[in-house]
RNA sequence: GGGAGCAUAGCUCAGUUGGUUUAGAGCAUCUGCCUUACAAGCAGAGGGUCGGGGGUUCGACUCCCUCUGCUCCCACCA
């Protein structure tokens, strides 16, 4: 078969990884082989691949293939997140495009479209991760919103509920104006925003609400809250405003009479010490509020325009108001001065509104109990973090945990099943008949037709905090006590998550949290964080910015394999990856690389008469002992999860090792044919090669590996035992370095003097070189090896270790270079030893350190030395 | 405002209980090569007072303090 010079992955990808999908390759069932679990990081079901999901993909199919060959029964579950309020959002806009308002619909028309969508545009995601070569078992798929996925969020809520978890409160909570909807502390994005510090006059009333021409000055950034305000708060030990305490002032425009309130809450020294209380529409005004009972009039509607209690500018949004405001205080002679002023604004994560702080009816779980468990799973190691630094982060906010909000005023998602009855009370059960028959308890003339539902939705972290269960077993989920099925018991606990830092809150935590709960066990027991994916100038990859490169248009240029590469090159754990192009010119590049190899192994012919040249022998010997020792190194770095040194171990044991050294070797004469035995060693180490490099590059290895040699129909690389590490002769991988190093050198000295690699060239050897290694050199550097004896004043000299070489060349020594570089090698030596002899006069060095660390520095010691000796010989020589 | 982390070659990063020569890798750079697998390549080479200062130690890239510069997380001073 003749192979092309380059590596066309187009021809191949599609082809293996539609066979993959034939011989159902991902497909896993309980069994009786030890299971590698991982769950997906399900994206948004209407999302698109971005570098991010190339990144988190690529690490968990690395991790879920390597254990695969390891004789793992690997199951990776994909699926997808129902994202209630981005997806809600989406299709609002795609409604208002259409000229249709959500308001105008009902709740089953708009879930109508909803899903219409969802059909249409779920799913492409997955599509993408196929193009990547993600190894799922795409038959466990799971969407948030499947039915019994649903029906396991419902018996979650009922089970907090009844447990005394789940409370319904009035509660001060980040409102988005434009999802129109709460949403909980972790969705709100606090950015340093630049506004203004409008300092207002608030005169003092003459008792009957009308003004003197005392005032008061009161600074805020919001003013078109000021006909909300209830009170103006000062701190009781201020003297400046001791002679306020009792009197009211007048709320500029709309001339309302407020009292003074005292609160050591209020700070001296911000502001001007006087502090508008306007407990609808501040978090902390409000809790004042509770404390002196103040009314709460909320101004603010749904929208974040001013409603009608507003007095004026009634209809007006927020924003608007505020200027429009502004002007009407400056009019009035109420505007003292405005200022810039940058503070913290909190931003909806999913719309990026201003959060409106907003008093309203919500459901609440608990986390106190929760959390502390969810701690102890992290402090005791039971979950392993990765990076460990994300401990701290994760202790600080686990100790710091409210409440968690958990209804959405939202339709795309689970509706809370709580039913209100027509005397008030509220009943919680898993479906409308349930909750009927527990209705009817109370009174039992009530009839379906007088429960009404709450309206809101939950949380969509509310469901995927399920995930490593619900994939599984959707009964369990909510039902502590009942017995895992079959699939749940086999892979429950799942071993890796591999996900971004910035849900590790959101997501990871709340997981943990769940999994005690329902499973009395942790759902994973390796988190590996990875970083966020960046341009090479260091920016957050974004479509406003346009720098974020589309994944599919890569793996249609450079081939998924060399895509994969790229983006392992640089991401150690934790760490944000700074994303360049020339990473994946540079995975392409080791594609072309493996590909070549194999056309010139398979380019062989073997000649069955051909003895074994020594060469060969020789580095079979070596090669099979630097593998053992390789797959250690690379399995240790797994172990450790440093997936990119794992990597760039392979990558440099197939390039260098393997290519540079080994094939070189082994290479025969042009035109000649090659030894069985060579042979038949060179194959084995190929194919060990192509199974430790496919996990990171899947389809280039599948390919090679079928035309390796004839395989039967269902045969797969994917499934093959990853190689093993046998045990290895260190002292003889070192004893080839230095024919590596004897090869360099002679090389080097070609270069320097211009002489061909064709023309064969003496090689004298001084000192204790490992002969059995020899033929090596000989091939490699086109040497004949002697031993060095008598005057060599007229050869070139290198030294490998303690060794000295040289090529004796007659005419071509330059004495005066010669002795200048020998000059300065010496001064080198001389330095090094000095500092050598300085640490062992030392006696307390001596008494002190490890008696192995003396022993090094007395090596070095004697090594200099020898080294000085024959540098000062060779010295004398070509002096004399 | 509180907390955490980072700073090592031009770039991106290793440096695994403080001791293997006077610090490593990949990429990039320079030099010479179209050598019959690969120019997406081959062979060689250069390049760092480990952010600054101080301390602990026989010994510090590694531990402590401090300064500087970045990054991230958390946060209700209007």
């Amino acid at each position: 078969m003749e192979l092309p010079a380059k590596y066309d992955p187009a021809l191949t990808e599609d082809k293996w990884y539609a066979y993959w999908l034939e011989n159902k390759f991902f497909h896993s069932e309980p069994d009786e082989r030890e299971p590698y679990t991982v769950v997906i990081p399900p994206p948004n079901v209407t999302g698109i691949l971005h570098m991010g999901h190339v990144l988190n993909n690529t690490l968990n199919d690395v991790l879920v293939r390597k254990a695969r060959m390891d004789g793992k029964n690997a199951c990776w579950v994909p699926g997808t997140d129902h994202a209630s309020i981005a997806t809600e959002n989406k299709v609002v806009q795609k409604l208002a495009a259409e000229g249709i308002k959500k308001e105008d619909l009902t709740r089953e028309e708009f879930l109508k479209h909803a899903w219409e969508w969802k059909e249409k545009h779920g799913g492409i995601i997955l599509s993408q991760l196929r193009k990547l070569g993600a190894s799922c078992d795409w038959d466990r798929t799971k969407f948030t919103m499947d039915p019994d996925l649903s029906d396991a969020v419902i018996s979650t809520f009922v089970y907090f509920y009844n447990k005394g978890y789940i409370y319904r409160g009035v509660r001060m909570v980040n409102w988005d104006p434009v999802g129109l909807t709460a949403v909980s502390d972790e969705e709100v994005v606090h950015k340093d925003t630049v506004s203004k510090f409008y300092h207002l006059r608030y005169f003092i009333s003459d008792g009957n609400g009308n003004p003197t021409d005392k005032y008061i000055i009161i600074a805020t950034t919001r003013p078109e809250t000021i006909m909300a305000d209830a009170a103006i708060c000062i701190n009781p030990a201020d003297e400046r405003y001791e002679w306020l305490k009792g009197q009211k002032v007048l709320i500029p425009l709309i001339n309302k009479e407020i009292p003074i309130i005292e609160d050591s809450y209020v700070a001296m020294d911000f502001g001007t010490g006087c502090l508008k209380v306007t407990p609808a529409h501040d978090v902390n005004d409000y809790e004042i509020g509770m404390r002196h009972n103040l009314p709460v009039l909320d101004i603010i509607d749904d929208h974040g325009r001013l409603n009608e209690k507003a007095q004026i500018l009634v209809g007006e949004d927020r924003f608007d108001a505020r200027k429009k405001i502004v002007g009407m205080l400056q009019e009035a002679g109420n505007l003292e001065k405005m200022e810039n002023y940058t503070s913290p604004i909190g931003y909806s994560e999913r719309t990026n509104a201003v959060i409106e702080p907003r008093l309203s009816m919500q459901w609440f779980l608990k986390m106190d109990e929760l959390a502390k468990d969810a701690l102890e799973s992290v402090e005791s190691g039971a979950v392993k973090l990765i990076p460990d630094k994300y401990r701290n982060t994760y202790r600080h906010w686990m100790e710091n945990v409210r409440d968690w909000c958990i209804s959405r005023q939202l339709w795309w998602g689970q509706r809370i099943p709580a039913y209100y009855l027509p005397d008030g009370q509220v009943v919680v059960a898993e479906t409308a008949e349930a909750a009927l028959e527990q209705a009817q308890k109370i009174n039992a003339a009530y009839t379906a037709e007088d429960l009404r539902q709450d309206e809101d939705v939950l949380d969509t972290w509310f469901s995927s905090w399920l995930w490593p269960i619900s994939v599984f077993d959707t009964y369990k989920a909510g039902h502590p006590e009942a017995e895992p099925n079959a699939d749940l018991a086999y892979y429950y606990p799942t071993n890796d998550l591999v996900t971004g830092p910035d849900i590790l809150f959101f997501w990871v935590a709340r997981m943990i949290m769940a999994g005690n709960e329902f499973m009395n066990d942790v759902p994973f027991r390796n988190v590996y964080l990875t970083g966020i994916v960046r341009d090479k100038l260091g920016r957050k990859m974004s479509k406003t910015l346009g720098n974020s490169p589309d994944p599919l248009d890569l793996i249609a240029k450079y081939g998924a394999d060399a895509v994969r590469l790229g983006m392992l090159l640089c991401s150690s754990a934790g760490n944000d990856i700074l994303y360049d192009e020339s990473q994946i010119e540079q995975g392409r590049n080791f594609n072309n690389k493996v590909w070549n190899a194999f056309r010139l192994v398979t380019g062989w012919t073997v000649d069955a008469a051909a003895a074994q040249p020594e060469a060969s022998a020789v580095a079979v010997k070596w090669f099979e002992n630097k593998l053992s020792q390789v797959v250690e190194t690379v399995n240790d770095h797994f172990a450790k999860f440093r997936i990119s040194d794992a990597l760039m171990t392979i990558y440099k044991f197939f390039w260098d090792d393997f290519c540079a050294w080994y094939l070189e070797a082994v290479k025969p004469a042009y035109g000649a044919g090659i030894d069985k035995v060579t042979y038949d060693a060179t194959i084995g180490f190929f194919d060990a090669l192509l199974k430790m490099i496919h996990p990171i590059m899947p389809f280039i290895t599948e390919e090679l590996w079928q035309n390796m040699s004839e395989r039967q129909p269902g045969e797969t690389i994917m499934t093959q035992r990853y190689p093993q590490a046998k045990a290895y002769d260190a002292d003889f991988i070192a004893a080839f370095e230095m024919a590596c190093e004897a090869v360099a050198g002679v090389r080097n000295i070609r270069q320097s003097k211009g002489l061909s690699p064709r023309e064969a060239l003496e090689l004298k050897v001084k000192g204790a070189f490992p002969m059995e290694v020899a033929p090596v050199v000989t091939k490699l550097a086109n040497v004949n090896i002697g031993v060095a004896e008598g005057d060599m004043s007229a050869a070139q000299r290198f030294m490998v270790r303690t060794v000295e070489m040289f090529v004796p060349m007659e005419g071509l020594i330059n004495v005066e270079e010669e002795i200048k570089k020998l000059e300065t090698d010496l001064a080198y030596y001389q330095k090094f030893l000095a500092s050598v002899r300085g640490k062992l006069s030392n006696e307390r060095f001596v008494a002190n350190a490890p008696e192995a660390v003396v022993a090094v520095e007395r090596k070095k010691e004697s090594d200099a030395l020898s080294k000085i000796e024959s540098i000062t010989a060779s010295l004398n020589a070509l002096k004399k």
